[in-house]
DNA sequence: CCCCAGAATGTAACGTTGTAACATTGCATC
DNA sequence: GATGCAATGTTACAACGTTACATTCTGGGG
């Protein structure tokens, strides 16, 4: 019951453009998805990925330059992003003993994380048992 | 013994710029450092560092599009780095439990990991005991 | 000594990603 | 309908990285 009839907003569409890729996609591709709905500025699509990640609604891939959907909820934990660098799927864990590593290392060093970014480029299982690589 | 008597490329110097500094840098900042090397162009800025990376003598930090020096040996293991985002100081970890978590996730879903990016962001220990955050 | 191969470098242009600054429009509320 | 704020439009620019192609340097082998 939240969110009563509002317009719609390009935060909206942003979304809904990346709910229907299978991977993440760069703000440039969102930009040429919504060519018809009017968008013509990067600006645009940058601002409503602004609001989307302030809403925990989208994520940012920091070692692809990309952008995808939250798989959900994930409350305080940081989620752990698997890369498979053969077919471009990411796939999102929300993982116990990564928090529990962030943790350690907090506790040992003294330094207080905010926001980390955990991101595993390999072979997804459907590659791996598939062709092998190259 | 080895590398005996190479000339000085500019390979060696990107480095030896990466080690006098405190912090990350990013390409350009490196391309500035060099002017008086006579180096002009980014593309000899990351040439260097293509070479670097290969040879595991410089990571980069995939959140702040910047490069630093390796801290030295990690067979195999994935660093970590704590990120202060109130100094700017980074400082690499070579974690057992990381690579515990990583080994995990990968048994528990098929994902075979080929190379990591784990980048915590936070307040270092020197800044969270000093004044409080803004 | 000359020639050759491969590495290193130079140069210019271009592509991608992200931000700044400022004007305008739509909508709710008083 | 005046006012205020969120959303949007527009333009330009800054930052990061790559491509393509020409040139120079250096260490062998004939």
């Amino acid at each position: 019951m939240e969110k009563r009839s509002k317009r719609i907003t390009h935060a909206d569409r942003v979304l809904k453009y990346l709910q229907s890729q299978d991977r993440p996609v760069s703000a440039y591709d969102i930009l040429e998805g919504l060519r018809d709905d009017g968008v013509t500025a990067s600006t645009t699509i940058y601002r409503a990925l602004e609001k989307l990640l302030d809403a925990e609604k989208v994520h940012r891939i920091e070692s692809l330059n990309a952008w995808t959907v939250c798989c959900g909820e994930h409350d305080g934990k940081t989620p752990v992003f698997a890369i498979c660098d053969d077919c471009g799927t990411v796939t999102e864990h929300v993982d116990d003993e990564f928090a529990d590593s962030i943790a350690g290392l907090s506790e040992r060093t003294g330094f207080a994380p905010k926001h980390s970014v955990l991101e595993l480029h390999g072979r997804c299982s459907d590659c791996s048992t598939s062709v092998p690589s190259h």
